[in-house]
DNA sequence: ACAAATTAGGTAATCGTTTTCATTAATGTT
DNA sequence: AACATTAATGAAAACGATTACCTAATTTGT
């Protein structure tokens, strides 16, 4: 491949030379800037930009960790990152950690070590902040899931004010034996939950059952499959998110079981889907574009001054409601 | 950070010996080699794997090129790639072109100089394998989307057959006037273009339109709203890809159509939710895990051996019949 | 017991850039 | 005309690893 050396000795110039006309950042005679341009263009020549990363020890890209890139609400973060990053001239790599603490560690450190300005990412359970692995020189913004840690941007949801507004809606529409699935895998998940059983509590009722599980559509399948097959069937169930509520929604079809007579279902995350499927499915809709956005806002800002005191963003859901959560004869 | 040379400081040999040591790749004396391993252990070493990639001119990590990570199609193929690299101990960098051709130049460009073992890619139009920026040093596979070079491996769906079978289906369930949606971004909804027209002729009809547009829900919205609210209308329509099947399945319940009996809808691709609309989608799912993996091991067998012929790898799609295609009265 | 072969590990070049420092040429100041 | 600036460029170090090439010490073969 053609390097800068190449060029120079086209050009007939030093390297430092060729360097300086390619940054722009240092006085060129006319001349001289010309004889650099016409070789670079005649070999086609493009830098390097690991060397140059390398030497520089920084670069224009950032790093998106999520731990699902099936779920929609992370495909929806990721345009939402991109788009914000590319206007600023900034790349995005992606990476999917499968929820695996593993490929999380592989992968950050991978992110590090391409010098990437800094990393967007959703924790799994096990990630230590604190670590002193990463340190200055790689920024994060933290986004859906919350560390226990001040030190660090983050941009999350009210979970427990969105669980407690969700849940609140099934009881007002007359639900009285309330199931809840909550993802296991990260903080979110009991947040979900806390406000679920806060209202319940609210409410003056007991909740017929809670499930932690792994959020994953053959395990919101399985789970709610046995839920609904029981004697004291719920007459709704409650999902933290929208890789539960598929699996859900695939029991009660294979139970023949009507949604909402027989069983009401409310989850979180808006997706193509839930307003085409029958019955249209009440969610707590997320701000992805904005919860994207904002993160990599913060990302930007960090970047340039790293010393800037962190800010945690707290954005509010908003609910939709439709007829998986119709008001009960 | 620590580097190399802080290792051999600490373990009193040189460089070499600690990237011996780590590399296994000589003879060491054990005691060495402990003394070696206690340093990389009390700093918290880390080899820098970019100054690693630059010197080796190679590194563990492939491409995955795509246009649209919101396409529930792309995301799948991402996790079989993710999957099938993670076994051999890569790493995958995902990136979203968005249909853009400067993002795929830049894209490209990028893996490029990362030094990437390889990419798959699904290209847009505009994209010339030919070029001759990207050479013997980062082989390619493709992906979805046939290109005109056969000196490349690619793995592609029989989208005429497909189509073909697709489209067979509806009339076989007694309709006849068909409308046909194409994504305009790609060669598929081309081929699937071909195998929609070629049925239809096959079966003496003509079909009442056919249109290529952005593979888009928005799109796919607009374009059927226009094709339902006009006085010939169709009573079925095909659609290429699932983004334009869900902006059909909206414009039909904003204009208040009952599927299939005011009009049928099929379209391609397998998704979490195709099952679960009212009426559930009759659609080609693709094997998306299979080509996923498939273009992996095509890629790995390229990095091993550059000069193997380019294969082609041609898979079926498989007919998922349901509601949204039943047989007209 | 001596030459040959092997083992162990250091030195320095290399990958492709950027940037500090030094040097020369050109210009401005008094 | 002598001196101080400034402009334009080159030489070489640096980023952090790997590895070809050496050298010295040890082992093996006869």
């Amino acid at each position: 491949m053609t390097s800068i050396k190449d060029v120079a000795k086209a050009a007939g110039v030093s390297t430092a030379t060729v360097s300086r006309v390619l940054a722009n950042n240092a006085p060129i005679k006319p001349e001289t800037r010309d004889r650099v341009l016409k070789a670079v263009a005649d070999l086609n020549y493009r830098p390097n930009l690991i060397a140059r990363s390398l030497r520089a020890q920084k670069s224009a890209k950032i790093g998106l960790v999520v731990s699902d890139i099936r779920n929609p609400f992370f495909t929806a973060i990721g345009r939402a990152v991109e788009d914000a990053a590319y206007e600023q001239g900034y790349s995005v790599l992606m990476c999917n950690t499968d929820e695996n603490p593993e490929k999380e560690e592989l992968y950050l450190n991978l992110l590090y070590d391409e010098n990437v300005a800094g990393v967007i990412f959703s924790p799994t359970h096990q990630f230590n902040i604190n670590s002193q692995t990463y340190n200055q020189k790689m920024p994060f913004v933290i986004i859906d899931r919350a560390v226990d840690s001040s030190d660090v941007d983050m941009v999350l949801l009210d979970n427990v004010a969105a669980a407690y507004e969700l849940t609140e809606h099934l009881i007002n529409n007359g639900y009285k034996k309330l199931a809840g699935l909550f993802g296991d895998a990260s903080t979110t998940g009991q947040e979900r939950s806390r406000g679920f059983h806060k209202a319940i509590k609210d409410h003056h009722l007991t909740p017929v059952a809670a499930h932690f599980i792994a959020p994953r559509i053959q395990q919101g399948y399985e789970t709610s499959m046995a839920l609904l097959n029981q004697p004291e069937r719920p007459d709704a169930i409650f999902t933290s998110n929208s890789m539960l509520t598929a699996g859900v929604y695939q029991a009660a079809r294979d139970s023949k079981l009507k949604v909402p007579s027989d069983v009401a279902v409310v989850g979180f995350d808006e997706t193509t889907w839930g307003a085409l499927v029958d019955p249209p499915i009440t969610v707590i809709a997320q701000p992805t574009e904005e919860i994207g956005r904002t993160a990599t806002e913060l990302l930007f800002q960090r970047i340039q001054e790293p010393s800037r005191s962190p800010k945690t963003v707290i954005l509010k859901g908003s609910l939709i409601a439709r007829g998986s959560s119709a008001k009960s004869k």
